[in-house]
DNA sequence: CGTGTGATTGACGCCTGTCAACGTCTGTGG
DNA sequence: CCACAGACGTTGACAGGCGTCAATCACACG
């Protein structure tokens, strides 16, 4: 699993991916650089286990994890996608909690594992580190939120069209306006939170009302004014 | 608004409120105690509104707020409720953000506001407290997570049920087994996140099925197992 | 006693989940 | 190179959970 062709700097790649790392000092660099372990891990693997306990958090340097929970009859629910930049797995280490939520590659993603230990060494003797750790959990505190009031008041279809902006927003467009982001029927419900089926028909409803178009998992974003309404994402 | 006749001492109020500030310094107390204002308000005064700049966080010494997002057609979605020993409004201090969401005293509330430049230092200068308010910040953000995934996968009645347990878990339940909160149907509904009218149905349903006995805004809690059960709160 | 807020009940219908069948594509193994 | 299995996507039928609207009741308060 590990990949020795390419072995991230701790440096360059916080630098390159914008991570909260990218205000360390140089010995913190070394510090890190040390300690961390570089894997590789092909679509559909899987990083960590709800429930299980991990042993340290995860920094992205390349491709897309998903972070979902398991409810009812083992479906899956999305809570948010991680990518380049972005750490995962913190919250268990921070609250010294099993983790409640799995990870599962979703693009081939390179990554770093960052023991226990030398992240909490970093919050503890770095304040502006700690600070924005502190940031990061607060700001997705506050993204779950919004979530959970968009969950219980809009329709499937407000929430599908919120997320393919958000998508948007999070992923970009290539050149054709097409999703950088490839996901299956099944996920796009499991974030939305209905059943495929409903994603299904949703989409080509709004493929039939020319917000969109479709080419397998290519989703073109034709109308982001349209999408957006339809979302109820003013105010 | 403000009430002279109490004024809690930190030292104590955290103490007996097993708050975050317990494990402070008696110098800590000291600044903190000089810097805090003390604030009475009574059942339907607002906190704060969403949306608003706040200059500060809150300790609640007495008495229970409701935290809440206002959603389409101004219809809250109650996230939290905050009760003695918990510290409100810490997340828009920390990321520096706008209020996201706004608070209302749910029961007759003292409360002691605490300016964002001592909150803050507290955080810099206090790797503990830091440790201990970034702790508390990945536990709301797993009980968030938890309860996306269980609005968008389990049934308005499922819901319902889990949110009672819950209720008496946080708030208990008096010597008839009542709970100790005091909700009107359309706080519940916002809770679970559903239409006043199907509260009021569900609740006549658990009272025909012996699950839970009501008395106005009384609801005493009858059979614990069944209500677990209905709410799928096992795995 | 009028007014307002909250609680309750009934009628109605649509959104959405479920089930089933079938089509499509890809990779694998014979 | 073909057959087959398995994963994924699509479509239709159907029912029921739940939201909405409206009317009425209960209760507190000025």
């Amino acid at each position: 699993m590990k990949n020795f062709q390419h072995i991230p700097q701790c440096e360059t790649c916080s630098l390159e991916n914008n991570s909260l790392f990218r205000h360390l000092s140089q010995e913190e660099f070394d510090h890190l650089n040390y300690h961390k372990t570089c894997y590789f891990h092909k679509r559909g693997e899987i990083i960590y286990h709800e429930g299980s306990r991990i042993s340290g958090s995860y920094c992205i340097n390349r491709g897309i994890i998903k972070i979902y929970k398991t409810g009812i009859d083992g479906k899956e629910q999305i809570i948010l996608f991680a990518k380049p930049g972005d750490i995962i797995g913190y919250r268990s280490i921070l609250s010294n909690e099993l983790a409640c939520t799995s990870s599962k590659v979703i693009e081939d993603t390179t990554l770093c594992f960052i023991p226990a230990d030398t992240l909490i060494s970093l919050v503890k003797s770095n304040p502006n580190f700690s600070m924005e750790l502190m940031k990061l959990a607060c700001k997705e505190l506050g993204e779950a939120n919004a979530y959970i009031t968009d969950i219980a008041q809009k329709t499937v279809r407000e929430r599908l069209a919120e997320i393919l902006i958000h998508l948007k927003d999070n992923f970009g467009l290539d050149q054709d306006n097409v999703l950088q982001i490839s996901l299956t029927r099944e996920e796009l419900a499991n974030i939305v939170g209905t059943a495929t089926e409903s994603v299904i028909r949703l989409l080509s409803e709004f493929k039939t009302d020319g917000l969109i178009d479709l080419n397998g998992r290519k989703i073109k974003i034709q109308d982001v004014q349209g999408l957006t309404k339809i979302g109820n994402m003013f105010r």
